[in-house]
DNA sequence: TTAATATGTTTAATATACTTATCATAGGTT
DNA sequence: AACCTATGATAAGTATATTAAACATATTAA
């Protein structure tokens, strides 16, 4: 158990803990996960109700395990799948970024929108600062696509809109909602209305 | 293909389509997923390179696929396996929130965190409104827990410490990391420090 | 109606995952 | 040293997933 990789920048790591980047190697990434939790193969087969052997051959990627004993394997560590497919054990090395290291993705002149560290892929949230101009308006064919998203107003006025609903938010309002929901922004008022949003996963 | 599920309370919602909301039932799941892409079963079987008889074995759950042929099928859509693990197609009704209606979760009475949307189950992201009060730190015990975060300061300045990286971050700056690295914030200066930050996956 | 096409399901054969039991190596104790 | 315990790997047998092909039902068109 050596762990501390997240110490170390992404050219540093070996092989084994580059694997880790992609989700193909299902061997690795398992072996990686009960070795961070301290686990022996026998241990964990004891705790998941399945044979050391079969965590072995997972481990090696001779076979492909079924969901069914995947779950098995993970309910002893314990992990969901969800969590287990999702981690990225290998951390960007970049941690700070200053307001100006924030680049803008909005292509709307009258919307801006700073993109917490650049379009930094494999993160599991995206952050972004946003500036919407009186008057500006995401448009009339509304927004739609994966995952989820929050903010919260901090300076001015915004008229969100969520599928049938609609509600104009304040400083200091926030909202939440599954970002499938057609959805829309805009900025009735006469001031600029500044906002911090957290996407899931990132789109761009 | 029904779909419009978002529009619908959860007490509203057929068997079918409450089932989505374990991981448990992995058939219905890629029936639904299949389903709202407008996919039969031997268009998908095509698309993958499976049979249609082992899709159909799957949907009615009488195997349990490996995860070399579930990523088969869900390159087809395509879907990640991670996405499909992860999402979660019946979504909350609440969209807004002001901002009397985000409860305070912090212990620490000079830290303040109001949770957006107080502690809801099963989103992808939390979204905190931080207030940190001149003097204010998490502790010399650094803090770890699993999932990512990030976020931007909107007033005011603070210290954050993220493994063996410290840095003074100012009104319009941001950061993001790995929540496993040892991290502790503190606002050395003489006033309030406000920040609006996003955690994956909600720990609360 | 009849034929033709498309859908999801099922059955028997085959390929693969998983178990049981054994093997090989390493570390610790007397 | 000899012995014990624990680790991960392996081989052969068993259980299960997947395929190939047929079945059943519904829809459309002539």
């Amino acid at each position: 158990m050596t762990l501390p990789l997240y110490f170390r920048p992404t050219w540093e790591l070996t092989d084994t803990e580059q694997v880790m980047k992609n989700d193909e190697d299902i061997g690795k990434r398992l072996q990686l996960v009960r070795k961070i939790y301290g686990l022996t193969q026998r241990e964990l087969s004891r705790r998941a109700g399945v044979t050391n052997g079969a965590i072995s051959l997972i481990e090696q990627n001779r076979v492909s395990p079924s969901i069914s004993s995947l779950k098995k394997i993970l309910d002893g560590i314990p992990m969901s799948i969800s969590d287990f497919f999702t981690l990225d054990l290998v951390a960007s090395d970049s941690v700070f970024f200053s307001a100006d290291e924030m680049p803008d993705i909005s292509l709307d002149k009258n919307i801006m929108m700073c993109l917490l560290g650049g379009p930094t892929k494999g993160r599991a949230i995206q952050i972004l600062h946003e500036y919407y101009q009186p008057g500006s308006d995401t448009g009339e064919t509304m927004l739609r696509h994966h995952g989820e998203e929050g903010g919260v107003v901090i300076e001015g006025c915004i008229e969100l809109t969520v599928g049938d609903k609609k509600k104009v938010l304040c400083s200091g309002d926030g909202y939440y909602f599954s970002s499938q929901i057609p959805h829309r922004f805009a900025n009735p008022s006469d001031d600029i209305c500044e906002i911090i949003s957290a996407n899931s996963p990132p789109t761009f």
